[in-house]
DNA sequence: TTGACATACTTTGAAGTTCAAGGTATATTG
DNA sequence: CAATATACCTTGAACTTCAAAGTATGTCAA
C-alpha cells in the first residue's frame, strides 16, 4: 500500500482533528463547523463525517463522552487524545509537503 | 454531488497536468515522472495512472499521438489541449484554496 | 396536543477511486 | 534463447463518499 491513499484520505481527518484541537465538540457541531470552514468549497455530509468518527475513535487519536445538553438533548462529545495530536502534527506535515511539491509543478509550468 | 470529491481526486489530476504543461510525454514516463517528483512521500501504479489518463482524454483535457521511439518501441503521447490548461489554472487555484483553509485551521491550533 | 421543524446520531446501497496483480507485447542484453 | 526492462492495458478487492433514509428527542406555534 503506497502512503498516497492515507494522505489524500488525511485531509478529512486533518480538518476533524484541527477542530478538536481547538476544542472538544460534538459530532453534528463538528460537520457545521468544518462546513462553514470549508466557504462553500465543499459540503461533508453526515454519512461522510459520522464514520470517520467512529474510526478516529477505534484508532484512539480521539475519545468520546456523552454529555447532557442544556436543551436536554444527548451529545457525543469527542475529545483529542495525545496520540491524536501527534496525528494532526504529522499529518499536517506531510500535507504541507504534498502542497509544497503540486504548486513547485505548478511553478516550472509559468517560470 | 459536492465539489468535495472532485477536489481531492483533482489532485491526481493536477498532478498530471502539470507535468504535461511542462511537455508532451507518454504514459510510463509520466508515471515515472510524478513518482520522482513526489520523493517517496507517494508512488502512483499504473492501474491508477492509465484510466485517469483515458480520462483526461475523454474529456478533452489531453489529445493522444502514438509514436515511435527511436529504439523502435511505440509510444503513445500525451499532449496538453487548451482546456487542459484551463483545468490545470482552476484546479490550482481550487487547490491553493483548499490547502489555505487546512493551515488556517492548523495555525488556530498554537496561535 | 398535535404537527412541523431543527437537532443529533446512525446505517445502508450505489458510485467512484486506488491498489495489487496480472496480462500482452516488444526491444535489449548476456 | 532466456531474462530483464520498457510500454501499454484491464480486473477484482478494498476503501471512500454521497445521497438517502431511519431513529429519537426537544421546541414552537396553532
Amino acid at each position: 500500500m503506497s502512503p498516497n491513499k492515507e494522505l489524500i484520505g488525511a485531509s478529512t481527518r486533518l480538518l476533524i482533528l484541527s477542530v478538536l484541537a481547538r476544542e472538544a465538540n460534538y459530532g453534528y457541531a463538528i460537520i457545521r463547523a468544518i462546513n462553514q470552514e470549508g466557504e462553500g468549497l465543499f459540503v461533508w455530509q453526515e454519512g461522510t463525517v459520522y464514520p470517520i468518527l467512529h474510526k478516529l475513535e477505534k484508532e484512539g487519536l480521539v475519545r468520546t463522552q456523552w454529555q447532557e445538553a442544556d436543551t436536554g438533548r444527548k451529545r457525543k462529545y469527542y475529545y483529542i487524545t495525545a496520540t491524536g495530536r501527534g496525528a494532526l502534527a504529522t499529518g499536517t506535515e506531510d500535507w504541507a509537503g504534498f502542497h509544497k511539491m503540486i504548486t513547485a509543478l505548478g511553478e516550472g509550468n509559468h517560470g
